[in-house]
DNA sequence: AGCACGCCGACT
DNA sequence: GTCGGCGTGCTC
């Protein structure tokens, strides 16, 4: 009885549920298992993915200690990966189990794809020729392996003559691999004449990916100066360098245009990546991503957590996006993790945005980030010229949000037959209603926000939660009939007022919440494309991803929503929005005109908009922000707690404030009590703390989380970058 | 996170 | 009399 014979060991396995660390799990002894294999575990009453991590196993109950169940024949999760999701546990204070379980949330994927049943013809000849016969035999030549029905409606013949055939013994049967996803995109295909500036900044990014080695570069220019040309150059020298690249945009920017320019570079479509694959989709795209079959993939963030065989470049395009920010579960921001991620792998991560955000800006002023600036337009696409409307000295009709200004210049483009955009980020018909008897306002239950009116659909909407309910005649404080009345604009009001004016005009609405989802949406942007519409009115949908070529007038109706609302990135926010949104006409070569109708035309947003001084803008912001202490110099953080009740939740709020005099330089913003939402009896809610140094944020937040009280219900935190922590 | 067990209200 | 709501506890 040797030590070594008959005792089980046990290796650490990540199973995708919120605990500290790996379990262990029982091996056969004198087997081993290496790290990142992904294999299956009993946990409980059921069976679930797991990944073999490092390190010896933890102690357990040997009562307790259960055996791995199945090895997958899958290529395992590689070094980098395993350091990459351990490393962004522990940033993000998430279970490392959860984050594993982003890159196994393939259902059907850790086995390798059936190959499909083909057969070759051997060259022999049947024992009659007959006609049929004969041209099965015909298409079969040359060796090529068919499947036996493509091969039988190839020769334009029933499946039984194959039979016949095969019956005599006159194909071998062979395996053929199951089609790639893609085809492969060819590096030397298709390229487009660069500018001269353009060719610099791919020469710089070419450089950086044949060189290898981890460096970030902020490809800095405004729409139409050709950033995703550039880095096409870049994923191309990283396919002839035999590496695989990621581009990860926001979800919505993942149009087909995007796509279709991708083919016309490389000759194929990159693999894509979102939330509306087919699980077969995903399956495929995950596996042949992991055997290196598919060499570029375009996804939302998520598909930072695909098992890339060799990965050699990430671009993140339009850098600045808020939807690289996942807030639910485990927190994090896609761009900053896919700078760590090229760190951890050791190779260059390129962003784009025309509109970098502030933090990437800080990054590329302290040297951290090369900067690679895109200046000029192409010659066709001049941007439009931008005029601030004061709506002090030229506001709207009462009850109305268009300024005669405005309504002037609608008029003179429907004259020339050309197309309006009026831009509202707000959806429905009015924000906010109340009763003119008795002052009721009408407020989410769950939450506290107004619920919005959406008039076609006769309901009163929670924007936050989601709760809605029917619009009441009467009010239900005082019970005054007909006295409610809507306030502030929405798109939908917006649409009506615009009818007013121009009653012959062709109106089209694009909003999020379009009725007949995607596919009408689709529709209506083709038919805008067509000219089918002539004014269009749209919320931030209209901001990204799609141009409009016969735009030749944009209006910003509230250029100041937004601003005061208490993000401390507000005025970056904004600027950026609208920046987008003027930038979606212009691109005709025919004049184009910007409209932004603002209450503060001397805000500094407005000022940068209208002289296209960008750098003042940012040189200004990038001050504030240090001066007052926000992010990127200082942190903050926000902290969803989620309970069962408001007492609950408040409890997690008064342990916070609690803990907070311990650990200098933090300051709890609150307010705290107040739910952000109630999901099924949940509440959640947000709480700001702000803090100076990093490492202070994280010792109190785990210390917060370990020692608070433990009431159901959990606390996710969501910490904003410090840019000198990973680079 | 997911799942079972377990205890109280309205229905085939 | 059961079906099913979600509160509670547990998973190597």
């Amino acid at each position: 009885m040797t030590a070594d014979s008959g005792e089980k060991s046990a290796v650490p396995v990540l199973v995708p549920m919120p605990a500290p660390g790996p379990y262990s799990y029982g091996v056969p002894a004198g087997t081993t298992i290496a790290p990142g294999a992904i294999v299956a575990v009993p946990l409980g009453p059921r069976l679930v993915p797991g990944v073999v991590w490092d390190g010896p196993a933890g102690k357990v109950d040997a009562k307790k200690l259960r055996a791995i169940e199945h090895v997958f024949d899958c290529p395992p999760l590689d070094a980098a990966m395993r350091r990459f999701i351990d490393w962004l546990a522990d940033y993000t204070l998430s279970p490392p189990g959860l984050v594993a379980r982003m890159a196994l949330r393939v259902p059907a994927a850790f086995e390798p794809e059936p190959a499909i049943d083909g057969i070759v013809w051997t060259g022999g000849k049947p024992e009659k020729l007959t006609g049929p016969r004969a041209r099965v035999l015909d298409m079969a030549e040359g060796g090529v392996a068919w499947t036996k029905s493509g091969l039988a409606k190839a020769a334009g013949v029933s499946a039984t003559v194959v039979d016949g055939l095969m019956a005599q013994g006159l194909f071998d049967t062979v395996a053929i691999p199951p089609p790639p996803v893609v085809p492969l995109p060819d590096p030397a295909l298709g390229r487009t004449p660069l500018t001269s500036d353009q060719e610099a900044a791919a020469a710089t990014l070419r450089d950086a990916v044949g060189k290898g080695g981890f460096s970030v570069s902020l490809i800095d220019g405004v729409t139409g100066s050709g950033k995703t040309e550039v880095y096409f150059e870049a994923i191309a020298e990283a396919l002839r360098q035999g590496k695989q690249a990621l581009v990860l945009m926001p979800e919505i920017a993942l149009t087909h245009a995007f796509l279709d320019r991708f083919h016309d570079r490389f000759g194929a479509r990159p693999a894509e990546w979102h939330s509306d694959l087919s699980p077969r989709q995903r399956e495929k795209t995950w596996r042949q991503t992991a055997e290196g079959r598919v060499r570029v993939v375009a996804g939302a963030r998520s598909a930072l957590f695909l098992p890339f065989a060799e990965l050699g470049l990430i671009v993140i395009d339009e850098e600045h996006d808020q939807a690289f920010k996942q807030e639910e579960r485990v927190f994090y921001n896609a761009r900053d993790m896919g700078v760590v991620r090229a760190k951890i792998g050791g190779f260059p991560v390129v962003l784009a945005s025309a509109t970098p955000s502030v933090e990437t800006r800080v990054n590329a002023d302290a040297g951290r980030y090369r900067r690679i600036s895109l200046p000029t337009r192409f010659a066709d696409a001049a941007l439009p010229d931008l005029k601030a409307v004061d709506m002090r000295r030229a506001p709207p009709a009462r009850g109305g949000s268009l300024s005669p200004v405005t309504l002037n210049a609608v008029r003179e483009t429907l004259a020339k037959g050309e197309q309006s955009l009026l831009f509202l980020n707000r959806r429905g018909y009015a924000p906010l209603t109340l009763c003119r008897s008795c002052g009721h306002r009408f407020a989410c239950p769950d939450c506290d926000s107004w619920l919005v009116e959406h008039r076609f659909r006769g309901r009163l909407v929670c924007h936050r939660c989601g709760h809605n309910e029917e619009r009441p005649e009467a009010c239900p404080h005082c019970g005054a009939v007909g006295e409610l009345a809507a306030c502030g604009p929405g798109v939908e009001r917006l649409a009506e007022e615009a009818l007013g004016h121009f009653p012959e005009a062709r109106i089209i609405v694009l909003s999020s919440d379009i009725a007949g989802g995607a596919k009408r949406l689709r529709l209506e942007l083709e038919a805008i494309a067509k000219g089918e519409a002539d004014i269009v009115i749209g919320t931030q949908l209209v901001a990204k991803g799609h141009n409009f070529p016969s735009m030749t007038l944009v209006a910003v109706v509230d250029a100041d929503m937004g601003l005061n609302n208490g993000d401390p990135r507000a005025s970056e926010r904004t600027f950026q929005l609208l920046h987008q949104v003027t930038g979606r006409a212009g691109r005709t070569g025919k004049k184009s005109l910007g409209l932004i109708q603002t209450w503060q035309p001397d805000h500094p947003v407005m000022r940068a908009l209208v002289s296209g001084d960008m750098e003042s803008f940012y040189a200004r912001e990038i001050a504030e922000r240090e001066r007052a202490h926000l992010p990127p110099f200082g942190r903050l953080a926000a902290v969803i707690v989620t309970a069962n009740s408001r007492i609950e939740a408040e409890g997690h709020a008064r342990a916070l404030r609690r803990a907070a005099p311990e650990t200098a330089d933090i300051d709890v913003l609150g307010p705290a009590e107040a739910p952000i939402a109630v999901i099924r009896g949940e509440h959640r809610f947000r709480l700001l703390i702000h803090g100076e140094r990093r490492a202070d944020m994280q010792g109190f937040l785990r210390a917060m989380i370990a020692s608070g009280p433990k009431p159901r219900g959990s606390i996710r935190v969501s910490v904003d970058i410090d840019p000198q922590s990973f680079v």
